[in-house]
Order: C-alpha cells, then sequence, then structure tokens
RNA sequence: GGUCUCUUGGCCGAGCGGCUAGGCACCGGUCUGCAAAACCGUCUACUCCAGUUCGAAUCUGGAAGAGACCUCCA
C-alpha cells in the first residue's frame, strides 16, 4: 500500500518515495537537555517513533538520527549570548556538561518508560564541534556568510536575493521580515537583523567554548542539526522531523544552511508535530506553563489530580492525529486511561476465547482499514477506533453474541499483538517477575471468596472483595467465572 | 503589525461534498446476592451570516472567537 506524508515544504500529502529504494534516512530534532522533559517533549518522540516503527512494519530499512542539544543556544541577545547550558551551570555551580548528562539520562529514562525506541543514532551537538567548523567554512566559501567580530553570521539577505529560497519552508516573506523584526540588542554586529550567527565568538565569562579560525566561541543556533544530519545521513536525506514551533527560523535556517554548503536541499520531506496545549495555550518553557513527565508519573504536580502512567500518556497522544494541537486536561486523561484499560483488557481476554465451526466477524477489512488509516499520513486515531471494534468483538464473543472460527481467531490475535504492541508501541503494564505468585495468591483468596458465597455469608464475600480493591486488584464475576485485574 | 492555523455533541477527538467515527461521561435494560466488568439500547454536534450545489461539518466570501510563529522553545 503507497504511504502517503504530509509535507510541510508543499503543505499536501506526498506519496512517500525514499531516495534509496528500501531505505529511508529520517532526522528529528531531539531535546535541549539544560531541564526535565514535559508532556511536550513526549509529543515528538512519540510521534516519530511511530514513523519509525510503521516504516519498518512496511519493510523499510531505516536509519533514525535524533540529535541532544547540549550547547548552543542562545538564551537571548541581551544577555550577551550566554549559552542556556552554562547559564543553568553557573547557577547550580556543576559543570556544564554535568548538567547535560544528568538531563540527557533524565529524557532517555522517560522515553524509555513511554516506550519510545531509541533512535540508530543519538549524536551530541559538543560531539561534533568540528563538523559544524566545517560547514562554516563551506558556507564562508560559497559567500553567503561573512565574519563581524570574531563571530560569523549568515548573510540571509544576499542568500535570499540570490536564491529566493528564504520561506520556502515556513511561507515567510523576507522583505516583510526586515521590516517587522524586533530592534534588540547586541545587533549591531550584523548585517541585518534577520541574519542568524553561525559562529559565535565567546564572552570572556563564557565557559562553554572551542577553538575556532574566527575566535574561541561556540556553534550558532542551527547549525547542528545540518552538521549531524549531514555527517550520518548525507547531504540528502528523506525525512526530516520536529516540533512545529521550529518550522521557523530552525528549521528554515537549517535548509539555507545546507543550500549554501552542499548546493541543495537537506531533506525531502519535512514533518512537523503540532504543540500540546493546556488551557487552550501551548505549552512550553518560556511559558512556565508545563508539566513535566515525571510529575505525569508521579502524579505530583499541583494541576494534577492523579498520576497517570506512561501507557496512559502515549495512548493519549496517540488518540490525537499528530497534526492537531492536543489539549491537556485531567478530564481527557482520566478518558484515555479507561479507554486503554479497556482496550488492553480485551487482548488479554482473546485467550480465553474458544474458537466455533461458523464464523460471524469480519477481521480482514480491520486490518485493511488500519493500514489504510496509518498510509493517510501516520492517522493513529482513526486505527485506535478500530482496534476499540476489536476490543468490541472479542467482548462479544465472549458474550457468545458472535463466533469466530480458529483462522480468524488466529489472525485477530496476530492483528492485536501487530498493532497495539508493534506499531503503536501500547504494552501492558503488568508485568513483574512476582505476578505467577501474585496469581496465585490473588486466586487463592477468590476461592475463600467462593466458599463465602456458596454459603451466602455476602459479608465476608465482600469484605474479601473490598481489601482487594483497596490493594489495587479489582474481581469480575463473569459467567464464565471469576477474574482479576490490577487497576 | 506581518505570516499561518484552528472553532465538531457534557469532555477529548476523527472527518476533506452524500454513507454510524471512536473513547470517556450520562441515562435505560440484561447479567449479578449486591456491585464492578461485559453486552444491548438511548440521548446530546458541527461558532455565526451569506453563497456555490440536487445535496455542505466538509467548497467560496464575510463576521466573531481562540491559538501558533515572527525571540530560546518539542
Amino acid at each position: 500500500m503507497d504511504l502517503y506524508i504530509y509535507n510541510t515544504l508543499t503543505r499536501n500529502k506526498e506519496l512517500f518515495k525514499p531516495i534509496t529504494e528500501d531505505h529511508v534516512g529520517m532526522y528529528v530534532c531531539g531535546p535541549t537537555v539544560y531541564g526535565d522533559g514535559h508532556l511536550g517533549h513526549a509529543r515528538p518522540a512519540i510521534t516519530f517513533d511511530i514513523v519509525w516503527r510503521y516504516l519498518k512494519h512496511l519493510g523499510y530499512k531505516v536509519r533514525y538520527v535524533r540529535n541532544i542539544t547540549d550547547v548552543g543556544h542562545l538564551e537571548n541577545d541581551a544577555d550577551q549570548g550566554e549559552d542556556k547550558i552554562a547559564k543553568k551551570a553557573r547557577l547550580e555551580q556543576l559543570e556544564p556538561m554535568e548538567i547535560a548528562q544528568y538531563y540527557t539520562k533524565r529524557y532517555l529514562d522517560a522515553m524509555d518508560a513511554l516506550n519510545v525506541l531509541r533512535p540508530s543514532i543519538q549524536p551530541s551537538a559538543s560531539g561534533h564541534i568540528i563538523e559544524q567548523i566545517e560547514i562554516v567554512k563551506k558556507i564562508l566559501d560559497s559567500g553567503y556568510a561573512y565574519i563581524s567580530e570574531g563571530s560569523v553570521y549568515f548573510d540571509v539577505l544576499k542568500y535570499h536575493q540570490d536564491t529566493n529560497k528564504y520561506g520556502i519552508l515556513s511561507n515567510r516573506v523576507v522583505e516583510d521580515m526586515l521590516q517587522t523584526t524586533r530592534d534588540l540588542e547586541g545587533q549591531s554586529e550584523k548585517h541585518n537583523p534577520a541574519d542568524f550567527a553561525l559562529w559565535k565568538k565567546a564572552s570572556p565569562e563564557h565557559i562553554m567554548r572551542w577553538p575556532s579560525p574566527w575566535s574561541d566561541g561556540f556553534p550558532g543556533w542551527h547549525l547542528e542539526c545540518t552538521a549531524m544530519s549531514n555527517k550520518y545521513l548525507g547531504e540528502r536525506f528523506d525525512i526530516h522531523g520536529g516540533g512545529l514551533d521550529l518550522l521557523f527560523p530552525h528549521h528554515e535556517s537549517e535548509i539555507a544552511q545546507s543550500q549554501c554548503a552542499f548546493g541543495h536541499e537537506p531533506a525531502n520531506y519535512w514533518m512537523h508535530n503540532n504543540m500540546i496545549t493546556i488551557g487552550g495555550q501551548k505549552m512550553g518553557k518560556s511559558l512556565g506553563n508545563f508539566i513535566t513527565l515525571d510529575e505525569f508519573f508521579t502524579g505530583t504536580h499541583k494541576m494534577l489530580e492523579k498520576a497517570y502512567s506512561p501507557m496512559t500518556i502515549r495512548f493519549f497522544i496517540l488518540q490525537a492525529h499528530y497534526r492537531s494541537t492536543l489539549d491537556f486536561s485531567n478530564e481527557a486523561l482520566q478518558a484515555a486511561e479507561k479507554g486503554l484499560k479497556r482496550l488492553l483488557e480485551a487482548h488479554k481476554n482473546i485467550s480465553k476465547i474458544n474458537p466455533s465451526k461458523e464464523c460471524t466477524v469480519d477481521i480482514k477489512s480491520i486490518e485493511d482499514k488500519c493500514m489504510e488509516a496509518m498510509c493517510d499520513d501516520f492517522n493513529t486515531p482513526i486505527v485506535i477506533s478500530y482496534l476499540f471494534e476489536a476490543a468490541t468483538i472479542i467482548n462479544k464473543i465472549i458474550d457468545s453474541h458472535e463466533k469466530i472460527n480458529q483462522e480468524n481467531l488466529d489472525k485477530l490475535k496476530s492483528f492485536l499483538d501487530v498493532w497495539i504492541n508493534d506499531i503503536l508501541g501500547i504494552k501492558g503494564e503488568q508485568n513483574s517477575d512476582m505476578m505467577p505468585t501474585i496469581d496465585g495468591l490473588v486466586k487463592m483468596i477468590i476461592e475463600l471468596r467462593a466458599d463465602a458465597r456458596a454459603n451466602k455469608d455476602w459479608a465476608k464475600s465482600d469484605e474479601l472483595r473490598d481489601k482487594l480493591a483497596a490493594l489495587g486488584v479489582k474481581i469480575k464475576d463473569g459467567k464464565e467465572g471469576v477474574t482479576w485485574s490490577i487497576e
């Protein structure tokens, strides 16, 4: 089946065709590691995790590169170009790399919990200073950069006049930008306010610095992605992803840099996930309205009514299309939590089904529809709606409202295994070495309760049920016997 | 100010001109000692105005509201 991807470059869904047959190169902008990852960080990670998983499902061999930004982003122009990492380090009296290492680990731990597969390569900006310097040289050679007081700037105006390309991704008009760009301090080195730094000279107190032909300093805002994507994926690769908020100026500038350094654009397909909002507003560092992933997992943030498991967060995110904004609320998360539980219960209960000779359900068409939805720009909410359809089918079979034969039962099982676990990356969370022991213990109590019920000792029966419930073990009296699950 | 996007039922969220999205909540029923779970059934929609069309949530124009980017941000 043909895969269609919405390409920000053309604002259209396009048929996906990799540069090299059967192989895909994908680069995604990762986090800046100077703080704990929040819900917003989970969105691109999960979005492109799905893209990766699905491309592999389709049979592609994919190299997926997601960077770690541990240097280079300017706090703002007013503080003389102090590095974000360095600023935090001074405040906490730690080495900058100590900060970066700490938050990198925290980020990866959170991603592991969300069952986000680790990319093929996770390069860090600080490990690629030499590569970045080489790109600056190339751009200088091309004539689209200039040196000013030890720093190197990209000449946006000249680039645009010659190529008419600055703005092709973000639809921005350079002429307008020149008039609307704000007057900020520290801009005197630039020929033009729209120019951006390729290399920045470090002030004396700046502790993150590397030698270069121009000054002791650090690389500019957008350079690392150009350098690292080029190093690991080549001058041209298939997919470049990231958050919508990186569209401009970050990705626009990446294109400009590649164009000047290599003579062409870096990526064929640009994918952007939309933002997560809170109270209708973007959740972000600058607004200070973010809730960290750890806070979700532990329920410690004051806006959270309870803790939400990593899988609930993942499912919540997948229930919306990646190009739509997604609004956070306790109500929405709890709805996702309950829905996910129902889905996983049904998946688990498939083992209880006894096949019949006849079959009244159609499994094949459901899988076809899921393929169709995923091939239409990764429409996970549609896929999930079909998974719920499958869950209803399972429950109906168990309730004897429908019948299924062995062949379709096998098909249904493998369908759910593949789509829930492999493609959507959702897993049950009751995995523990102690499970066989717990199962035995609970069944023993269930037997005691059955005795009480046989004697019509309802008080005793309810007491056992309530006490188990208090421990998070839920008893379900079904027609076919008693089952239990952990809440 | 410039560029762009969005507005769907109690909540979240699909939908891209005709055909039930789905989840959660609510209500009624079956089952149950009671409850939960499951199943059956029911109820709430497309911001407003005008147009195109046999037919519009879906296309066009206008109005109102919300948001994103233009500054580090996923």
